[in-house]
DNA sequence: TCAAAAGTGTTTCGGATACACCCATGA
DNA sequence: TCATGGGTGTATCCGAAACACTTTTGA
């Protein structure tokens, strides 16, 4: 969509969409040993926020969460969970940034309650997108997030508590590795979203006792140090797995 | 509010209210060895439906489900937690479904999303009070809930496995039995809400580990055998527990 | 040849489970 | 006096946690 048409979309915002009420979506992606959430940047005033969007009239939330996350990222198939649903009546919008929305049309300025979706994504797949509003859509550590406007910051931590709640009831692994995926790197990402270390053989035989994992033949090389086996997701066992629950406990 | 009160308010709803939007509650109680949960039965059709409401223009939504619950129940200090949002387009609303509402003016023929929550309530407190739409108020048992309206079946069972999963995280027996209560009557809370038998002795070794169980002097007479001891909860305790996460696993 | 990472197996400990006996009460 | 429910303690087991040695690799 081009940004005059963009505009002219959102100044009848209320003609497409329903009124007061919006998707966002904290994106996760895992890179370098860091925990990662995709941003956007605005053209105006440079504030940092997340993706997000609005229901169309005839659309269910989740599709438009889902419709969101395919614009940001260029992904189908995305791993996506609804977690709350933030309700307070201004969400702590400044005089300053209502009057900067104003641009688009009343519509922007009035209040919006909105539903968070958080998403599990394969870091190295994904293309991100800037929408209308946005200069850019950039992936930020979790740990050096910038001040987001409204409640966004409050949005991202909750969906991390949400995200290493349920850690435990499936394997979150699945979704934010490629395809390919070490056992080390499996267990960093276990650590990095626990913020905790966790002991390797322990992790390894835990993982393993999931029957869930599929050891490959090749290993990987090219690292500086003995060349560890490449595992993979076992779809089918993995399935299963999770209709009886997954018995972790981290 | 007054009958007539109730229908102009309703007929000029989006002049009050966040259009589309509703909060539905899911108001859990303990009565006789069975879960229970409170239920309207409409003045005309007599279809069954969840206590529910909709949100102020400048209410937050925890604000308005508060509110809703209060009107229902006439209890203050509810534990209350909102646990999904629903957001399908119509929601398995019938065309006669809503005809029959349309008679309160347009604005309740429309598409809502409706926000979940549920609560836990000291059965024997509660004052069921029907709303403006109902002709009762009542408890029901929830392994013998009557056809509800919409999708309110599946927010009844949605909250209820919501329920199950946080009975980890905090002692719901503190908010859904008296004061005062004994221990057998609070494993058969848990066994309820569970469905499933617990070892009585183990169950008492779990719950007094917590340490936030006071055992009063006092027992409970009148029943048919030996005496049991009368419980509460610690209030400073607890509230030192909860913090520190609960650690149960059942 | 050495440091650093990866692979594997054993011991240990604590919490959960299973289980048995005594006590109080009303029928 | 006996059936029923309530109070308490102990043995056992399994899974989690703690832990050590060997192997591979590039520097």
């Amino acid at each position: 969509m081009k940004d005059q048409e963009f505009k002219e979309f959102l100044a009848n915002g209320d003609q497409y969409y329903l009124p007061h009420l919006s998707v966002d979506c904290v994106i996760f992606g895992f890179h370098e040993d860091q925990l990662k959430v995709l941003l956007l940047k605005w053209k105006e005033g440079g504030h940092w926020c997340l993706p997000g969007g609005f229901i169309l009239r005839e659309e269910s939330i989740d599709d438009a969460a889902t419709r969101i996350l395919r614009d940001r990222t260029q992904l189908e198939d995305i791993f996506l969970k609804q977690f709350h649903t933030f309700g307070d009546p201004f969400r702590d919008r400044s005089k300053e940034l209502i009057k900067l929305q104003s641009k688009y049309g009343k519509w922007l300025s009035e209040r919006f309650v909105t539903v968070g979706y958080y998403a599990l994504v394969d870091f190295s797949k994904v293309n991100p997108q800037p929408d209308g509003l946005s200069e850019t859509c950039a992936w930020t550590d979790i740990d050096s997030l910038p001040v987001l406007i409204y409640d966004h910051g409050k949005i991202v931590s909750t969906a991390l508590t949400a995200l290493r709640m349920s850690l435990n009831d499936f394997p979150v692994g699945h979704k934010l590795l490629p395809e390919k995926f070490t056992m080390p790197e499996l267990q960093r990402l276990y650590e990095t979203i626990l913020d905790k270390p966790l002991d390797r053989r322990n992790f390894q035989k835990k993982m393993l006792g999931l029957e869930i994992l599929e050891r490959l033949t090749e290993r990987k090389t090219g690292g500086a140090h003995k060349a560890p086996y490449l595992y993979r997701f076992d779809k089918k066992k993995y399935e299963r797995a999770l209709k009886q629950g997954l018995k972790l406990g981290f």
